[in-house]
DNA sequence: TGCCAGGCCCTCTTTAGGGCCTT
C-alpha cells in the first residue's frame, strides 16, 4: 500500500535505528529511530526519538554513535516511541539503507510494542549497486559524497542519516528519470530494480515501460 | 563447551567461500 501526496507521488517513509550492536537475535537492542517522509522529491516530514530498552550500550558504540547509556536512560520507553513511529509511518512503503538491517530491528522492535509490520522494505543500497555501479563502495557516506548529495548532520545519527538516506534516494530517482527518460518512478519500478541481476537495469526499465 | 548476524553478490561457483554493508 502507499498513499499519494498532493501531487499525485507516492509517499515513501525512510528510516534508519541506532542500536546497541549488529542482531536482535544476539539481544541488541535499538537506541534511537528516524524516519523522514519523502513526497514529490523532496522531504515533508520528520520524526525522531531516543528510546530506552534497559540495553547496555558498549563503549564501542558509544564512541561511534555518540549515544550514551546516560542519553537513553532518560529517553521515553521503547514500546511507546515504537507505536508512536509506526502510526507516524502507516502504510506508506518503507526504505533503508542495508535495509536487511533495519527490518530486523523494525520488526523485533515493534513485536516488542505490540504491533506488525504492515509493508515491504526497499534497499537503497541495492538501488546504489545498480544504479552506481561504479562507485568506490556502497558505504551510505561514500554514496552521499559520489552523488553529491548534501551531509545533513552527523553520520551514524539516525535523523542525520535517514536524511541522507532520502537525499540519495531522490537523487537516485533523478539520476534514472534522466538516464532513462521516464516521467516518475513508481513504487513498484523501484521493487522491481531491487528483485533484478546487479547488471540488468537497463532491461528492468525496458520491460517495466513495456508494461506499463 | 564454545560459539554466536545475515542477505546480497562476485568468482578461481552452483557438492563454496568470502567480501560488502548495517550498529
Amino acid at each position: 500500500m502507499s498513499r499519494l501526496g498532493a501531487a499525485g507521488m507516492e509517499t515513501l517513509a525512510v528510516i534508519d535505528f541506532e542500536t546497541t550492536g549488529m542482531s536482535p537475535g544476539q539481544g541488541a537492542r535499538a537506541t534511537e529511530i528516524a524516519v523522514v517522509l519523502v513526497c514529490d522529491g523532496r522531504i515533508v516530514d520528520r520524526y525522531q526519538n531516543l528510546m530506552k530498552t534497559g540495553a547496555y550500550i558498549p563503549p564501542f558504540i558509544e564512541e561511534l554513535t555518540g549515544i550514551s547509556n546516560a542519553m537513553t536512560r532518560n529517553a521515553p520507553a521503547a514500546d511507546k516511541v515504537m507505536r508512536e513511529v509506526a502510526d507516524f509511518v502507516g502504510g506508506y512503503p518503507l526504505v533503508a539503507h542495508n535495509a536487511a538491517f533495519d527490518k530486523k530491528f523494525w520488526d523485533a522492535e515493534l513485536a516488542r510494542a505490540g504491533k506488525a509490520r504492515q509493508q515491504e522494505f526497499t534497499c537503497s543500497l541495492l538501488l546504489a549497486r545498480r544504479i552506481y555501479p561504479n562507485a568506490p563502495n556502497h558505504k551510505l557516506g561514500t554514496l552521499v559524497r559520489y552523488a553529491q548529495v548534501p551531509e545533513a548532520g552527523r553520520y551514524h545519527r539516525a535523523l542525520a542519516d535517514a536524511e541522507m538516506t532520502a537525499n540519495l534516494f531522490l537523487r537516485m530517482e533523478e539520476e534514472l528519470i534522466r538516464r532513462y527518460r521516464l516521467d516518475s518512478v513508481p513504487h513498484a519500478l523501484w521493487q522491481a530494480i531491487q528483485a533484478t541481476p546487479k547488471n540488468k537495469l537497463e532491461a528492468c526499465v525496458e520491460r517495466f515501460r513495456g508494461n506499463d
